[in-house]
DNA sequence: ACAATTAAACTCGCTACGCGAGCATAATGC
DNA sequence: GCATTATGCTCGCGTAGCGAGTTTAATTGT
């Protein structure tokens, strides 16, 4: 594959592409930087002031943009700042986790204009996306046009948009089209894993927001995570990449429920936890992991568990830093605990662990800033990632495309 | 970091860059496709044949692109065939290598118009710097205007340009600006390591081609490589990307001489084979595994040595597998003579290291068939990858860049 | 040999984007 | 109140790309 392939596919000729070129990037920068006034992004987007005018009136009036005007800050006739429309495009977004999931509707400018939640049994996954599709219809029936893509992340391994395994869901290759609307057959389903999308949240809007290449790294039970270069999840050819919990940094002894062995997963959460503790496997190595890391501050064994899968944690990452060559670190999930209880273990890990030449200046650490609502502003994204092209905007503003 | 971004640094305005896009879009296809007829072009950039026209015509009277006419396949008009215009931009390419280096003249197809090669002690950078400096301005001063870059690949670890460690070459930390021609100072100078740049040409014009994310690896001493995600290298924030021997896939008693422990890069190459063979280590890895490959059809001990290798590497191929979700693998140096005599170590420390629900379909793992021209074609096409923008093509009309 | 057919290149008027220069407007500062 | 300053608006101009019609160079058939 070769980077530059002209589009050989269906969308908008080249004149009409051409002519939506400066309003993109002018809505794709809106999105990045709500409230910029139309003056810096016309000096961003090196428009000259006539051709502004003519841009944000004809967004305007298609209903993607909003100016408002902006309290004066110095000399000169005051600026207008830009936002979303309040009768623009917006995502659906729903978050399947463990035992619950999330529902969002997300504007152009990440804004979540509507959010609910709802617990699920985890045994049918039929079930709850029947569910899923009842709310979401209901959604559809609210928003009409405005809707513009449903994007799904769920805690479980994606490819070509198929969960095909969700060890702590216990399910194993369901299908999530049918989360399609079947009234609106060209609405676009977006599915990616959580970590994966929780990552994109964090380069573009969180921790990793000075990060030009961000390593995003949670522990739940196993490690997920994401490289994100230049705002742009690297998820592989199926979508399945950022498993590296399934690199063989650990013991070859070990065999993991994946059918691998040797996973790093088994040395840094609950189950590395149990083995440090003298404990069986647990059945629950989330909560056994809460609770070993509740206990240890008083109990020393537990603080001895915690400290060995911080190292643990601290050499893999150093590995994928020598691989891959990040200049910031997002931490998620228990890592975030695991890096405050012990930081001298997983700093001494990360280290000794790097390249020598890399030890000079080695990337931060830094806690994930966003939180649970990580994964939906991150399916929100690549769902507004996609509807910000050529195609997107044509639906939108009523063009057919060939 | 967030996609999309605008270009608010130098570089041509708005307008003069839209009035070449689709001049530019047809020299990356010419670039892709030498020789594709102009027709084929047209339809494949969804230009209307008016517009093909006008664009060839422009680019033929800036010498960018040169219309031969083609034999006839069948009825209709005869069409064209599209090449590199002989009196068009050309790259100087340097291949640093670890006794030896290559010098080339590529153009815009990819065709080596121009090659040279010679010996170096390797004891001394800047001896070999100014020795490169005078073929480079010899380049120079026989193809004048029609140098656009100078590409550099080198077998060291490359970050923001600089050389900060070349292990078999025993050289740390080399500027390699001092290549910059002084009378040209523009003139962009581009640094990547050899490993990487041979994977963008394997990706794009080798085994690679069909694979939309292809994992390149080599084996020569330790392991190189690089993910080639559609087209783009995933080299990082400094471009150090790729170390993947440095992942800490084995034994975590041994130490590397990159200062980390358990390096991948210690289980695979001629250290590794020193090691099973019962031998002390060796002086020069490189050497002593080719001799043991060499070895391995009739003795016992050397063929041992190389199935533990390919067992190694295949093990940690499944792990990159895992994390990074290829849809190809190109092996490289000693990973394919390995591959060639351990088959059966090789793929079944590869399926058994992969997880469960990749084992239906694993990416195959293929040859390189470039060989020893790789790096040089790689470093060749990122020159012109920054050459065919919007800046690249004002430098060459000769429009002043703001 | 000479049409008929076919695919591609060329010509030309049309539309719309973006530019730039000039003008209008709304704030500050003296 | 008036100069200053930054911004938005208007309008003529240049150019890309389209599309429809025309021309050209090959094959295919009689």
């Amino acid at each position: 594959m070769s980077p530059g392939a002209a589009s050989s596919g269906p969308g908008p000729r080249r004149g009409e592409a051409a002519r939506w070129h400066a309003a993109l990037d002018l809505l794709r920068l809106v999105r990045r930087q709500p409230g910029i006034s139309r003056a810096d992004a016309a000096r961003a987007l090196r428009l000259s002031s006539g051709s502004a005018t003519e841009v944000t009136a004809r967004l305007r009036t298609l209903r993607l943009v909003d100016e408002a005007p902006v309290a004066p800050t110095g000399r000169g006739r005051p600026t207008t700042a830009l936002h979303a429309h309040p009768h623009g495009p917006i995502v659906a977004v729903v978050n399947i986790r463990h035992e619950d999931f999330q529902v969002a509707v997300v504007d152009l400018e990440g804004d979540v204009v509507e959010a609910g939640r709802g617990r699920h049994s985890g045994d049918d996954p039929a079930r709850l996306v029947r569910r899923l599709r009842t709310i979401l219809d209901a959604l559809r029936r609210t928003h009409g046009d405005r809707l513009q893509a449903i994007s799904v992340a769920v805690a479980g391994t994606v490819r070509h948009g198929r969960l095909v395994q969700a060890s702590t869901l216990h399910w194993r290759d369901v299908d999530l089209s049918a989360l399609q609307d079947p009234d609106r057959p060209g609405l676009p389903l977006l599915v990616g894993n959580d970590a994966t999308l929780a990552g994109v949240a964090e380069a573009r809007r969180g921790s990793g927001r000075d990060s030009h290449t961000m390593l995003y790294l949670t522990v739940e039970v196993g490690v997920g995570g994401i490289l994100v270069d230049a705002g742009t999840p690297v998820s592989g050819a199926t979508g399945a990449g950022g498993e590296f919990g399934h690199l063989p940094f650990g013991d070859p002894a070990l065999a993991c429920p994946c059918g691998a062995r040797g996973c790093w997963d088994l040395d840094v959460d609950g189950r590395a936890m149990a083995r440090h503790r003298g404990d069986p496997a647990p059945h629950d190595p989330w909560s056994y992991a809460a609770d070993t890391i509740a206990r240890a501050a008083g109990d020393p064994a537990a603080e001895a568990a915690v400290t060995r899968c911080a190292a643990a944690l601290g050499r893999g990452v150093a590995g994928l830093v020598n691989a891959l060559d990040p200049d910031g670190i997002v931490l998620g999930g228990f890592a975030v605990p695991l890096h405050r209880l012990a930081a001298d273990a997983l700093a001494d890990g990360y280290r000794s662990g790097l390249m020598a030449f890399r030890r000079a200046s080695p990337p931060p650490l830094l806690p994930a800033s966003i939180g649970e609502q990580a994964p939906v502003l991150g399916a929100a994204d690549v769902a507004f990632d996609a509807f910000l092209t050529d195609a997107g905007l044509a639906a939108w503003t009523g063009r057919q495309t060939p």
